[in-house]
DNA sequence: GAGTGGTCTAGACCACGAA
DNA sequence: TCGTGGTCTAGACCACTCA
């Protein structure tokens, strides 16, 4: 029964417009990892065929799926499973830039890696129950050799079983890809200006109770479940963050 | 001659689609004042008509205003031009919300108005001749009665000339709209976090160098024109900056 | 019921990239 | 030269709003 056929046939439940419906299928896919982040999607014409649809539909559903940096179109090439590669990690999730030079990405260095029963905090911000298993990664990133962003990440260790320390990249969210098969596909962060404890600020190198920006991010997978908690201090004496309202 | 007709005419010399040719038409219309901030346009296919391509391609170019905020599409009624209501301004472009509670407007109290030549920085921002004249207006804004945020804006006089003290509002960019014809449609921030002078610290109410967020907003009007500079300080021990990353 | 925007279709042609 | 996505058209029908 093609999709065309069973919205008719019940329209009055949960009406929905078939390119909508058209999306669900192929973000499923995406989710059950049916089609892997930078392999090519079959045609317009071809999907439309399968789907039984008329390709001005599935054009619609691929077009909503691209405005959502889930898929890339390239005129003349196909369309393809967006990747986290650099590029796109620095200016989709990477909002802190040098106040003067290029934004880059900044160097890190992994401090610890632990597993630990999560706190309150974590369990409210992964949606895990009360003490479940996170693994906690703390980690120093640097602009030009100065130390910039303090950093400790929350995973829950259900997701992210057998995460080795030596296997910790630069860019997590393309190892999350390739070897979790999971997308980081949006994020929340919540801003706050705090003065750095004493502990924070040695690792940082400044003075006990210098000014850092403290982010704190939820990272939601494509089925919008939330999969890692990143909480970031950052200097900005150099630096901002970068905001860009529309 | 309709678009069409013109774009055929010479294809070679800086081609853009049809419909991108109608967006333009339809902005500068909005820039221009034809047609101001809640009033009705004609239908699609009157536009359409007018402008002498089909209703896809109107639709099209007007979908995409509406994606850009700049335009309301309603079922049943038709597209107006969007307005900066207290609704429109608290989601789009005030991302300070309360740790707990609902998001909501802060009251604003004008604490002093001044006339002055740009400093470096503003005749930077706004894109203005050094020295040019500036209105700085100074304001504190206060959430169920605790200060919260310290604010200066520096607007172009050559802009908003007359403008008075007394008829500062607590939403001022629907006073940009209504009496300045000025529509903001986007601003850039940079945020820093940084200890509050002595000044700054007790127009707030707290000790001297305590953290506070340093909000830099640029808002942009529709012709892309910078139009104001907003600095902000913000507390943030009860409520953060909001940013959704996606 | 008339008019609006929203969806869906079918088909034509164009611009682009790669073989 | 071929296949891809991008644009444009024309027309049908649907859902919503309001008189």
């Amino acid at each position: 029964m093609t999709l065309k056929q069973k919205r008719d046939a019940a329209p009055a439940i949960g009406f929905s417009p078939l390119y909508q419906q058209v999306k669900s299928v192929l973000l499923q896919r995406l989710v059950d990892g049916v089609w892997v982040p930078g392999s090519l999607l079959p045609s317009e014409i071809q999907l439309a065929a399968e789907i039984g649809v008329s390709q001005g539909t599935v054009r619609k559903a691929l077009d909503e799926l691209a405005a959502e940096n889930l898929l890339v179109r390239r005129q003349g090439r196909g369309t393809f499973v967006a990747e986290h590669d650099e590029r796109r990690i620095l200016f989709q999730f990477f909002k802190l830039v040098p106040d003067h030079g290029e934004r880059r990405f900044p160097e890190s260095a992994v401090l610890n890696v632990t597993v630990a029963p999560a706190d309150a905090e974590e369990s409210a911000a992964l949606a895990i129950e009360p003490a479940a298993g996170v693994i906690r990664i703390r980690r120093l990133r640097a602009l030009d050799g100065r130390p910039l962003i303090l950093e400790t990440l929350s995973l829950p260790q259900k997701v992210f079983a057998g995460l080795d320390r030596a296997e910790i990249p630069n860019n997590l969210y393309s190892l999350f890809a390739s070897r979790y098969g999971i997308t980081i596909a949006r994020a929340r962060e919540r801003l706050k200006a705090v003065a750095l404890s004493a502990d924070d600020a040695a690792a940082l190198s400044v003075a006990t109770g210098t000014p850092a920006l403290r982010i704190d991010r939820i990272a939601l997978a494509l089925d919008g479940m939330p999969v890692e908690r990143r909480l970031s201090l950052c200097l900005t004496e150099e630096a901002h963050y970068l905001s860009d309202l529309r």
